[in-house]
DNA sequence: TGCCTTTTAAATATCGCTAAAGTAGAACGC
DNA sequence: GCGTTCTACTTTAGCGATATTTAAAAGGCA
């Protein structure tokens, strides 16, 4: 920028101000400046200016797991919608450990990011508490009680509901359920799940509810071995809810690897809707989250915080969900 | 820092250096800062460091598609071993738009991110050539013969051939291809796929390589696409060794939707070695290329490169494919 | 005692950029 | 012709840190 200046003998804040569109320049210095910037194919430090603006122009995005496509999913179109407003994300995928996240959360804050969007793995609200008094923050996906915060999620009790009802309606008697870790979404589905069971007079033996909590083992490999256990109870189930899709994934294989059928033996459904569910060995019964669109909704939140004037009341979003039947329920 | 210094009527300097670890402060002194600093909950800001050290510990990784659970897992790892040296990753999703990854590394370049890691869908290097004067950059998956640069991928020829050889040796006569976009992983797994034919005395009929330009959908669809106008081609292809997963998924999810069984109709070979691979339709036999460990390397080599003393001559590195036998080709 | 080295800390000068205030000169109003 | 308003800049003062230079105090040694 100094050389700029130099060379066309203006100030640099001539030059600062052609490159931020400012009023009071003259057409002639414009294009001289512009012509130049473009000669020595100049790009603005964003640093440089973050430091004095107090903006970075990066959102963190914290997540349990990148690798699950629902969060895959959901940061791929996040990271379109803030592309389009000059935003960029730094992701950080934390393996479901609470620690991990709360390490990376203050490299995040370190960086001064201007906001954080976070889908959290922890127990309890203690080092949540104080992010949002120094930077603004969106919860996604899971969500807790006593935080008042911004959220963008579902409505996981009626996920829950939706999936149980179903395979409740495709007449399955015994249904098992396999939830996730220790977290809302996993707590609501089960809820859910309960409240399906005894609206219609249903009640399981004891035994029928696997919940695993986190082992580091990815939720695939979980539900293989929830499935597993479940397969041995007798009575056997013929349905299954699973609170994610990796978990259903992997108790279908249970299921084909023990040489029953889907859904002729156990039904199964999932939650997420995760793209490639169609592609699964049997296509999965899913109850669909909108991943993409809460991906949208929470960048969009975020931007908003970061660009509003004034602090805004918090605002917690949930999605309605939406049954994606396919045949590994279909009798 | 101002207000620690003030506090205790030392320089801001001397904070600065105790924040560093410098050798030249007292234990006294060192102590008193760092008591100050813990009550202050005091983080040094980043991005003001890194405008004076000209580091931001900020790489750029530019993705081609972040749900390809490929490129997913990659970026996982990376981020994990990034991590453990102080730097984060930004990651670009762009869609396999090479205009749209022209963008992006300049707005990446812009940030003054420390190295580029770049799975690139450029046709032709003409805008990736200034970048290595600018910045370290290291390109994985896709190479390009005409750049000489740090490169980290698999040996395409290699998985070409051990996919289809394996399809050879499974018994299959008539082996279809389906490719990718035009880029160098494509592109070396069909000369290897025609290689193996040939040292086999196979010659396949035209119309048994199916290519799409990229089409805005991604390689699931294409590849289901692909598959349905190879199955209409007499006679039918008894095997297809498609050049990644997804394709693959595709395409058994279009040989079952005809009625035809996987491997007994048509034997199916993908690559990536795709998490997720064994809980699809029919497990999924697929050349292996350890994303993982490439993600690990590109990442290693990135951070060398910026840490480097002077600069290093680009090295490439190739990891060799292994091949996964499941239920997709064991016939 | 005096001179030199070592240890510890302070001062100064940037890094690349922007916000805010200041200043010429032209144009306008009456 | 004098104040007033505009226009198109320039000047000054940081943002929050670090690199480099300088200085004061303490210790070592003849």
């Amino acid at each position: 920028m100094k050389d700029i200046a130099q060379d066309l003998g203006v100030s640099v804040v001539t030059v600062s101000k052609v490159l931020r569109n400012h009023a009071d320049i003259s057409a002639e210095t414009r294009e001289k400046v512009l012509k130049r910037m473009k000669e020595l194919n100049y790009q603005p430090n964003l640093a440089a200016r973050g430091l004095v603006t107090g903006r970075s122009y990066i959102l963190g995005l914290v997540l349990p797991d990148l690798v699950h496509p629902f969060f895959g999913q959901m940061a791929k179109r996040m990271s379109s919608v803030l592309r389009e407003k000059g935003y960029h994300l730094v992701i950080s995928s934390c393996n479901e450990d609470p620690e991990f996240e709360r390490q990376e959360i203050g490299q995040l804050l370190a960086r001064r990011v201007d906001a954080l969007i976070i889908a959290s793995s922890q127990r309890n609200t203690d080092s949540l508490r104080d992010i949002e008094s120094q930077t603004p923050c969106v919860f996604i996906d899971r969500s807790f009680a006593d935080l008042s915060a911004n959220f963008v999620g579902v409505n996981d009790e009626a996920v829950g509901l939706l999936g149980t009802e179903h395979l409740i309606q495709a007449g399955c008697k015994l249904i098992a359920h396999i939830g996730g870790a220790e977290v809302s979404t996993a707590q609501g589905r089960m809820k859910g799940y309960e409240k399906a069971l005894s609206r219609h007079g249903l009640k399981m033996p004891p035994g029928y509810i696997a919940r695993r909590e986190r082992g580091d083992e990815a939720s695939d490999i979980t539900g293989f071995q929830a499935m597993q256990e479940l397969l041995r109870l007798i009575p056997r189930p013929d349905g299954v809810f699973c609170s994610n899709d990796p978990t259903a994934m992997g108790a279908m294989k249970a299921i084909l690897d023990a040489g029953l059928r889907i859904p002729e033996d156990v039904a199964v459904v999932g939650c997420g809707n995760v793209r490639y569910a169609d592609f699964l060995r049997v296509p999965l019964t899913s109850v669909d989250q909108d991943c993409e669109g809460m991906g949208e909704l929470a960048a969009k939140m975020a931007v908003d915080l970061v660009e509003a004037k004034r602090s805004v009341p918090p605002r917690a979003v949930l999605i309605e969900p939406k049954l994606v039947i396919r045949a590994s329920s279909r009798l």
